[in-house]
DNA sequence: TAAAAATACTCCATAGGTATTTTAT
DNA sequence: ATAAAATACCTATGGAGTATTTTTA
């Protein structure tokens, strides 16, 4: 699992749709519903079900959507507070 | 950034040595140095002072060091929760 | 039958390997 | 001089694109 799977999969839980989800992230939709596959088969689990007008979270997806976007808001958080840390360290010393 | 470059600092961290950690991340010295490399490109800072002896942290990488651990913990921690709604699913309805 | 997702295939970007060079003590 | 990281170069895995087929309301 990298972060690219949980930016993807959070983007196709906002849109219920892999169309619009990948629009709205620059990839194809083919693309995309590899990477979703993926990610489902390395849970073990169905994040979402599909039908024809898009696709709806199971109520796994909708646990791992919460934590999902936690791990990247950390992972944001971290990047933010690395910079922060070397401005001040910058000259210092 | 992915978790890859998340986990490959983390253990580059904790042995302070690119070789070290090589060697446990099952990867080659090299392909180690150039993903702590983008990494610290794409931050735009210095995560370790290289010497001789091996590596260090930085101020900025002991500040990422805290950051990334705890965006580890929470991918892990959604594909946990996931697989266990997922479990508790099976059945139901 | 019409929309959306899945599959087939192809291509290419990049993660990773081996050999070598550079650096710092 | 030596031990460690960085660089150069090559290979190959897999992420992504286009065309097409399958699915389901």
């Amino acid at each position: 699992m990298e972060l690219r799977h949980l930016r993807y999969f959070v983007a196709v839980a906002e849109e219920s749709s892999l169309g619009r989800a990948a629009h709205r992230l620059h990839v194809s939709q083919p693309a995309l519903s590899k990477q979703i596959s993926e990610l489902e088969n390395e849970l073990g689990l169905k994040l979402f079900t599909r039908n024809s007008r898009g696709v709806q979270l199971t109520e796994a997806g909708r646990v791992f959507l919460l934590g999902g976007r936690r791990a990247l808001v950390a992972a944001k958080l971290a990047a933010e507070q690395a910079q922060e840390a070397a401005k001040g360290q910058r000259g210092a010393s």
